[in-house]
RNA sequence: GGUCCCAUCGUCUAGUGGUUAGGACGCUGGCCUCUCACGCCGGUAACACGGGUUCGAAUCCCGUUGGGAUCACCA
């Protein structure tokens, strides 16, 4: 198949009844993928005929996290809701062609009957009681696809492989209920033929759909698209991902300080590989992906995974494009920050140090507070008497010090050091208590640097007034 | 229950008849070191079970077991 002359097209069709979860994004993100890698067309259609559950801020958030991760769409979105005559049509021409056919038969009529076929041993099925009444419609009527009594429909699947079900495991399922409006099966064959749609990837809870689905192409005399049913995401208990196992929509790991690019990095790898690679950046991934190496067996998500993917794309940026993700969250702290040269030389020394964007704007925040606050057992520890007079001389060097480098502040040291005979580690700890409040932070020169002059003059002083009052 | 899908370390996976079964996360020993990390070196740990096919099976077939999905005038 040439592809400049079959371009691929794939879609995403989420139900806004909800957030988008983890699950979705995946589906939506090898549809999105596939479609960039071999030039083809991604479609985003909002499957929204379920009045009851549908909302539009649902809509929204959908349409935000498929933003933030990086997944653009070429068409849409489209709402089914907004297609219903377009469902008609092809109901009637399904109807004419003999394919289909109302059904006056009440759903009490309905229940009835599957229950006299439980009660014999049989599936409970639709009985065909209208199938060649050649009822014309009217209130309240529904239309049935004519289905096979005999023969197989084979789902040629791309990532399962063949599997085959029986026509006589389907029965003559609606199409259009009985208000008028079209069932999800119909609708779903409608848009995907009308958009062109010629490549599903999809969650395998929709492979029993796809008989049904491929039997409605079949009447329509329309091509049949490539399926790829691969598998669902799991929770850690090994039961389909639900609000029990944590977060589990796409905002919320917005929230945690991860980056799009390690969802995306960890998401691809929840099914689907390619050799012993674990590491992908983006345009790596569009040129890598592929449907051959799609899994068949359920994954668990692991947010210990995620998290270890999300350090190393940390490691991987640059400071500018950390530095505007990271004054978000600095915000969420209650912290007014900029993504200026300041916030880029903060973000530098807590890059090797920081899983997410929380912990790392939680160990930023010592940078731009206007005083220091000590930990109390931190201060006690390590601004003693004894370091009394090193940090003056700290004090006195760094003033001096012209340009404020980080290679004059290892030079000032060294020479403290030499002439002090101390070992760095006895002054290095009372320096990081005295400048950051506490016992953990980055390396003392990189991070003096990026604290600026005045700053660490400002707070050595400081602990030398608090060591003084203490004595 | 019927139908369908799935089965390699705890987890994500590589593997497509012949490998000391590889990598990553986690856990762990060590090195590095101004703290915490990063990084580097090493360790731990898997082919669910039973039958076949074959000179030879993680790889192919069948069965068992165990998971999962689905059985609507929901999507």
């Amino acid at each position: 198949m040439n592809p400049a002359i079959k371009p691929i097209v794939t879609r995403f069709p989420p139900s806004p009844t909800g957030y988008l979860h983890i699950g979705g994004a995946r589906t939506a993100l090898f549809n999105w993928l596939y479609a960039r890698k071999t030039k083809g067309r991604f479609v985003l259609r909002i499957e929204d005929t379920d009045a009851a559950r549908s909302t539009s801020q649902s809509v929204d958030a959908i349409l935000e996290s498929l933003t933030w991760l990086g997944i653009d769409w070429d068409e849409g979105p489209y709402f089914q809701t907004q297609r219903y005559s377009i469902y008609n049509d092809y109901i009637e021409k399904l109807v004419e062609s003999g394919h289909a056919y109302h059904c006056a038969c009440t759903p009490e009529e309905v229940d009835r009957m599957r229950e006299e076929a439980k009660a014999k041993g049989q599936k409970p099925m639709y009985n065909g009681k209208c199938r060649n009444l050649n009822l014309t419609g009217g209130d309240h009527t529904v239309v049935r696809l004519k289905t096979p009594d005999t023969g197989v429909t084979v789902v040629e699947d791309i990532v399962k492989g063949p599997t085959a079900f029986q026509n006589s495991e389907i029965d003559d399922f609606i199409i259009r209920r009985g208000d008028g409006s079209a069932m999800y099966n119909l609708a779903v064959v409608i848009d995907d033929i009308t958009m062109g749609i010629n490549t599903i990837i999809r969650g395998d809870d929709h492979l029993i759909n796809t008989p049904k689905q491929m039997l409605i192409y079949a009447a329509l005399g329309a091509d049949m698209p490539v399926f790829g049913h691969v598998p669902m995401v799991l929770g850690s208990d090994k039961a389909r991902l639900s609000k029990r196992h944590g977060a589990m929509s796409v905002g919320e790991y917005k929230k945690m300080g991860f980056l799009p690019d390690a969802m995306i990095n960890y998401l691809v790898r929840l099914g689907w590989s390619h050799g012993d690679q674990e590491f992908f950046e983006r345009d790596d991934l569009i040129q890598k992906f592929d449907l051959e190496h799609l899994g068949r067996s359920a994954s668990m998500f692991d947010t210990d995974k995620l998290m270890a993917l999300n350090a190393k794309h940390i490691q991987k940026k640059t400071p500018e494009e950390l530095a505007g993700p990271l004054v978000f969250h600095l915000k969420e702290l209650g912290i007014d920050a900029k993504n200026d040269a300041f916030t880029q030389g903060v973000v530098q020394t807590l890059q090797p140090r920081s899983k997410t964007l929380v912990e790392m704007a939680q160990g930023a925040a010592f940078y731009y507070h206007e005083e220091v606050e000590w930990d109390p057992a931190a201060a006690d520890k390590f601004l003693t008497p004894d370091v009394l007079s090193v940090l003056e001389l700290s004090a006195e060097r760094i003033e001096a010090l012209d340009p404020y480098t980080q290679e004059a502040l290892e030079a000032a040291f060294t020479l403290i050091l030499e002439e002090t005979g101390l070992k760095f580690g006895k002054i290095a700890q009372p320096l990081r208590v005295a400048v950051t409040g506490t016992t953990v932070s980055p390396g003392i020169f990189e991070m003096l640097l990026a604290l600026g002059k005045e700053k660490t003059l400002k707070r050595i002083k400081k602990a030398v007034r608090f060591i003084q009052d203490k004595a």
